[in-house]
RNA sequence: GCCCUCGUAGCACAAUGGAUAGUGCAGCUCACUCCUAACGAGCCGAUCCAGGUUCGACUCCUGGCGAGGGCACCA
C-alpha cells in the first residue's frame, strides 16, 4: 500500500514539474491525521517557488484521483502536510492479507537472491563470555532475521579469539595451578583473571606469559597444545549453550587460529606493495592521511595483532562462503580500529571491502560501575539469564513458560533501543517484565491466542462495525515497517511497532466483547490477522513466544 | 593533544528537517463477579548552555560545558 501511495505523490508530483523533489511517505503520528502522511507538497514548493498549500491542495486532488477506491480521504493540513485515510475496503483487504497469509504475513522481496554472511557474538574462548557479549549476540541474530524476513540467504558465522595474549595469560595460570583437564568455562574466567593480575604486577610472570604466547603461535609444544584444545572446547561448550538459549545458531565457527598464518601472508604482500610499512621492528599500516588510526598488523615479535586476523578472515570468507554483502556486528568500541582494517582491506581487495560493513552495538554498561574481566567482578551472560529465569518463575514456575519470557525481557531491551546506544542496566533493579517490555509482547499474543482457541468454526456474529478498529490500522504497516528495519538495520523500528502494536490490540482485548458479539466473525479474523503479525515480528526479533503465560 | 559517539521529565528509552516532542518505570486518580490484571482509562512531568541556517530544528552548522569510547606491538 505504500509503495502505491509512493508512486501516485511521484506522478502527481511530476505532473507539477517537480519529479525530483525527495519526499516522504510515512505514518503520522497521530492517528487522527490519517493512515498515511507525505510532506511532498512541502518540499516541492521549496523548490517551485510556489504556495505549499495551494500546492498541497492540487497533489491531494491527484493522489485521490490515483487511489480512487483504496482511500477514503486525501486532506491537506497544517503547513501543507497531505494526510491519506485509507477506506474501510482498504483496511479490510490488508487484515484479510494478514489473516491469510500467515507465516508469509509482512516477509519481503526487497533482498531475494542476496546472500549475506554475517559474522557476529565472537567469543573470546578462554574468558568467560560476560553481558556484553550478549549485546552482539542479540542484536546480530536480530538484524540475520531481519534480512532474511527481506528475502535474502543468510549465512551467519562467528569469529572467535583463540591465540593471543590473553589465551596466554589464561594458560598459564592453568599450567601454574598443574590442571590439565579443565572442566568448567568459570574455572578458565578465574584463570584469566589470575594470569591478567600477574602480567602485571610480576615481572617474572610476565617473561613467561610472553614466552607462552610465542609457543601456542609455534604449537610445537604437545602438552601445552593439548591443553590449549581442551580449554578451548570447554569454553566453546558454554559458548554453544548460551547461543542455544538466545535461539542463535552459526554456519560457522572459525578462529584466530585459522586466519593468523594468512592473514601475515597477506600484511607481507601489502608490505611489498607499499599498503604497510615497517615502523620499530612491526608492520603497520599508517592510515593517518586516510583520516583513520595507524594501527599495527604485526607485531616486532612476528606475531599478527587481530587487524591482520581479520583481514586473513576476509580472504577465508571469500573461499568458504561466496556472498554478496558482509556484515560484520561488533562492540562500538571497535568502530575505529574497523575503520583502520577496512582501509586497509580496501588497498588489498577494493571489491571484498566494499561489500563489507561493520555494525557497532552499543556497551551494556552497570550503573554500579564498570565490570572487568581483570578485576572478577563481570556479570556473566548465564548470571543475567537465570536472574531473569527466577523473577519470570515468580509468576510462571513452569520452565517452559520462565524461560522463553526471560529471554524475551533480555532481548526486548537491547532491541528496543537505537543501534550503537549504550544500554544501563542495573543489576540489583533487574529487567522489567511489565509495561514496555518483552513480556507485554509475548502475553498479547497469548491472549489472542487464548481467544481463538476458544471460537468455534462456526463463528456467529456477521456484522461489521461502523469504522475498523484502531488496531486494524496499526496491522496493516507491518510489511512497511518490517522492510524499513531491515533496509536501515534498525531492529528498534520493528521494537516500537511491536509495543504500539500490543497496546492497540491490548486497548481493543479490554473495550470490546469478542466471542458471542454481533460482530464475532470480523472480530476473530482482526484476532487472527493480530496473531499472525504478532507472531511473525517477534520471530523477525528473535524473540519467542511462549505458548502460555 | 587528536579522533569518534552521546547529552530529551526523578529514572530508562523513542521521535526520516515537519503538525500539540511519543512511551514505560516511579508517584497520584480510576477501573476488576465479563474471552488471562505480565492488562485497561487518566493526571503529573523533559529537548545541557549560547549563537547560526531554515517557512519549520531534539535533529543540520559553529562555539562552550558534561559523559563514554578509541588513538603502535591487547582483543
Amino acid at each position: 500500500m505504500e509503495e502505491k501511495i509512493r508512486t501516485a505523490v511521484q506522478d502527481a508530483l511530476a505532473h507539477e514539474g517537480a519529479g525530483a523533489a525527495a519526499f516522504v511517505v510515512e505514518r503520522p503520528g497521530e492517528a487522527a491525521h490519517g493512515d498515511y502522511t507525505t510532506n511532498a507538497a512541502m518540499v516541492a514548493a521549496k523548490q517551485l517557488g510556489q504556495n505549499p498549500r495551494e500546492l498541497a491542495d492540487s497533489l491531494a486532488r491527484r493522489i485521490q484521483d490515483a487511489l480512487g477506491a483504496d482511500v477514503e480521504r486525501v486532506s491537506v493540513a497544517g503547513p501543507g502536510f497531505i494526510n491519506i485515510t485509507l477506506s474501510n475496503a482498504a483496511v479490510g483487504f490488508a487484515i484479510a492479507e494478514a489473516d491469510a497469509q500467515g507465516e508469509a504475513w509482512g516477509k519481503g522481496s526487497a533482498l531475494s537472491g542476496q546472500r549475506v554472511s554475517f559474522e557476529y557474538s565472537n567469543p573470546n574462548a578462554f574468558k568467560e563470555m560476560h553481558v556484553g557479549h550478549l549485546m552482539g549476540t542479540i542484536v546480530g541474530e536480530a538484524l540475520s532475521r531481519l534480512l532474511e524476513n527481506a528475502g535474502a540467504k543468510i549465512i551467519r558465522d562467528t569469529f572467535g579469539g583463540d591465540v593471543g595474549p590473553n589465551v596466554a595469560k589464561a594458560l598459564w595460570a592453568l599450567k601454574k595451578d598443574g590442571v590439565t583437564e579443565p572442566d568448567s568455562a568459570k574455572q578458565i574466567g578465574e584463570a584469566y583473571a589470575a594470569g591478567s593480575k600477574a602480567y602485571e604486577d610480576d615481572a617474572a610472570a610476565h617473561e613467561q606469559i610472553d614466552a607462552l604466547n610465542q609457543d601456542i603461535y609455534a604449537g610445537n609444544d604437545a602438552a601445552l597444545m593439548e591443553l590449549w584444545q581442551k580449554g578451548r572446547e570447554v569454553s566453546m561448550r558454554a559458548f554453544r549453550h548460551l547461543w542455544q538459549r538466545l535461539g542463535t545458531k552459526f554456519d560457522y565457527e572459525l578462529f584466530d587460529s585459522d586466519t593468523g598464518e594468512s592473514g601475515k601472508r597477506l600484511v607481507g604482500d601489502g608490505l611489498k606493495k607499499g599498503i604497510f610499512k615497517e615502523s620499530d621492528g612491526a608492520i603497520i599500516y599508517d592510515g593517518e592521511e586516510k583520516g583513520v588510526h595507524t594501527m599495527v598488523f604485526i607485531t616486532s615479535h612476528g606475531t599478527p595483532t587481530y587487524e591482520a586476523k581479520d583481514l586473513g578472515l576476509a580472504f577465508l570468507r571469500e573461499e568458504k562462503i561466496p556472498n554478496d554483502r558482509v556484515i560484520i556486528v561488533t562492540g562500538n568500541e571497535q568502530t575505529g580500529r574497523f575503520k583502520t582494517v577496512l582501509a586497509a582491506l580496501g588497498e588489498l581487495a577494493p571489491n571484498v571491502a566494499a561489500k563489507t560493513e561493520h555494525v557497532a552495538t552499543g556497551f551494556l554498561r552497570l550503573t554500579s560501575g564498570k565490570m572487568s574481566s581483570r578485576e572478577g567482578n563481570v556479570i556473566t551472560g548465564e548470571d543475567i539469564m537465570n536472574d531473569l529465569v527466577a523473577r519470570a518463575s515468580e509468576k510462571n514456575p513452569d520452565p517452559l513458560i520462565a524461560e522463553p519470557v526471560a529471554v524475551g525481557a533480555l532481548k526486548f531491551m537491547v532491541l528496543r533501543q537505537a543501534p550503537g546506544q549504550d544500554i544501563v542496566f542495573d543489576p540489583g533493579k533487574s529487567l522489567s517484565l511489565e509495561g514496555d517490555s518483552g513480556p507485554y509482547l509475548q502475553y498479547a499474543l497469548v491472549r489472542a491466542a487464548k481467544l481463538l482457541s476458544y471460537s468455534s468454526e462456526d463463528a456467529g456474529g456477521g456484522e461489521a462495525p461502523r469504522e475498523p478498529y484502531a488496531v486494524e490500522r496499526v496491522i496493516l504497516h507491518y510489511p512497511e515497517v518490517a522492510a524499513r528495519a531491515a533496509r536501515e538495520l534498525a531492529p528498534n523500528l520493528l521494537a516500537s511497532y511491536l509495543l504500539e502494536l500490543a497496546s492497540a490490540w491490548n486497548a481493543f482485548y479490554a473495550s470490546e466483547q469478542v466471542l458471542g458479539s454481533p460482530e464475532e466473525e470480523y472480530k476473530l479474523r482482526v484476532a487472527r490477522a493480530f496473531a499472525n503479525t504478532m507472531a511473525n515480528g517477534l520471530h523477525a526479533l528473535g524473540i519467542p513466544a511462549p505458548e502460555r503465560m
